[in-house]
DNA sequence: GACTGGCACTCACAAAGTGGGAGTGCCAGT
DNA sequence: ACTGGCACTCCCACTTTGTGAGTGCCAGTC
């Protein structure tokens, strides 16, 4: 069965207007609010097929009309009609963001952003370093047997870690391994490095192969696949907004989810490049999260993605809204990392 | 007017069963649970007494009795015997925090640690710079006219910010104007450096003192006033425990108090050496608060604080065990600190 | 004087009953 | 293909009622 034109109009009506009012619609309210040109019994026609459809339920007999997940899905991917940002907001985007001192400060201050924006939880994965490239290494000796490496990020982030080498070391050696490594790294994606460093290890004259090695260990463990992803959270209070209506009365699983790391990155952090990704409840692979909706975008300077961010908050909520709000503060951070 | 023994012990026994219950607790079932060794009657006129000097109250006439913040206040002063962590506790928190790889890596379990043992939400403040002594400075040159100063703390954290010079500058400079911070600065705590710092400045010769300026302006600026401070939570999801009982039922309060850093930094950061803080209900100075109690505590190795950690709960919460708990748990970590 | 048993009283809470109203489905008419 | 009308459903808010836990007080006992 085909839905024609203003059976879809009609799913559109009925979805703003439950966003908007969080209560069953039902059909007199939506002709009188929207200027469908027909009367409630038609509507009423067109939202019996609805329902049949999928798109459309009724929470008891005899009440209003409430969107299924199914519902949702079509009217973000047909129905939606972009929202422009209003100028307030993009003033405030550019307001928020550009005091920001270091890159911590970057990613603090968009997820805050972000909440405040969208009036969702927010999360923003830190710039992975694994997409990023590199713009120098440098190595401390902290003792004639022991050594810190420091890696900068084009984007900003600094990694550290300490090594202690199989003998001691002279000084002329650790200038040399550091020319060495910042030849072959400086520019290179970290993802790209495992077999330029496993080079320069074999590349590596007697005397500086066995501190190479353990180097080499240290760099591929620590500072490649251990790519420790952090991510950073704001916004929870905006749950326990809308009463206990959204997420069936107890937040206790949103909450739990949104503790753990790992499923957050899952969710935020598989982005493909400059897609709007949209999860709405039952979509949800994690189990906790059937009941709320994601809005997720990738995020870096140019085309590169380093990162993912969105928020997340009940099926129930403004998807043009937040989409547009997302994209644009995605967009903006990722010049930024362009620029610092 | 004086409460006699009995009467103190009919207090105790009432926090317990409330605690345990989250129920009004009657005099009848008072003296059932706990042989107190007269009958309900009795009980009934020392809780009239107990009432009317402020330490319970009625939630309605004709309801059990309830602690007030002013009961909790006395029971926690007074009346609370020491609760010994468990055994199975005690390697809970030994098998937790002994795999931890770097400074974040153990406050990050601390935290986790901390919520789970206590089924509360859990704060800890990473290790303050400014009472921690510094272990190493290192220079990095970046270009000519550009350095990035690493610090490592003794604590095992490590800050790092660039500075760009007034103008070029040689290798060998570099290396002495190394020297000289380290030399002067090494084994302080960063507290105590200001005074140094300016020393470094008026003891330099002419062809060090411009970078030696800029130097030091950098450490004092972003070093020691501006020490960041930073905050690890965790176990939110603890606070939707207990239906919408506690917390007169807003969430909404909590999570926003939480989510100022700035707030828990106040809460949690302000401890006096190997003091365990106790704020109950009204006795918190944040409005958003009032409902909610708090133990927090300093740790760091040895007798030297370098930060807060603690829990965050309803008023209505087990104080002996979360007490202990917090306790102990900062103690392992402040001789972990010591170690490292 | 301190404690107890007894008794009348209070009042939240749960269960059950009631009416109103929003909303529906369907059908006959245009 | 759409509309007006009508009977029907059933949630929800409201009231009523009964029950029981808990209290305060008092007179009596050790």
């Amino acid at each position: 069965m085909a839905l024609d034109e203003r059976k879809l109009e009609v799913l559109r009506a009925i979805v703003e207007d439950y966003v908007a009012t969080q209560e069953p619609v039902g059909s007199k309210a939506l002709v009188e609010r929207h200027n469908l040109r027909v009367s409630p019994a038609t509507v009423r026609n067109d939202m019996a097929v609805l329902e049949e459809e999928g798109y459309i339920r009724q929470p008891h007999t005899s009440a209003g009309r409430v969107p299924t997940d199914a519902g949702y899905r079509l009217f973000v991917d047909k129905l939606s009609r972009v929202k422009p940002l209003s100028p307030a907001e993009r003033r405030a985007i550019e307001r928020f963001l550009i005091g920001a001192v270091d890159l911590d400060d970057v990613v603090h201050r968009t997820v805050r952003l972000l909440a405040q924006l969208t009036r969702q939880v927010a999360v923003v994965q830190y710039p992975s370093l694994s997409r990023a490239s590199v713009r120098h290494f440098e190595l401390v000796p902290l003792s004639t047997t022991r050594l810190m490496v420091v890696m900068i990020a084009e984007t900003g982030r600094v990694e550290q870690r300490m090594v202690d080498l199989p003998g001691p070391i002279l000084a002329d050696d650790v200038t040399e391994l550091r020319r060495r490594i910042n030849e072959k790294l400086v520019g290179k994606r970290l993802v790209d490095t495992p077999p330029l460093v496993q080079a320069l290890v074999e590349e590596s004259g007697p005397s500086l192969r066995p501190p190479m090695t353990v180097l080499s260990t240290v760099l591929l463990e620590t500072l490649v696949e251990r790519t420790e992803e952090r991510i950073a959270l704001a916004g929870t209070a905006n749950l326990a907004r809308g009463g206990l209506l959204d997420f069936q009365g107890s937040l206790r699983p949103i909450l739990e989810a949104l503790e753990e790391e790992v499923i957050l990155l899952k969710l935020f952090g598989e982005v493909e490049p400059s897609m709007t990704r949209v999860r709405i409840g039952d979509e949800n692979e994690i189990e906790d999260l059937r009941s709320a909706s994601i809005v997720a975008t990738g995020y870096g300077p140019g085309s590169i993605v380093v990162g993912g961010m969105g928020v997340l908050g009940p099926t129930r909520m403004d998807y043009p809204g937040n989409i547009a709000t997302v994209r644009a503060v995605a967009r903006y951070v990722g010049d930024l990392l362009g620029q610092g």
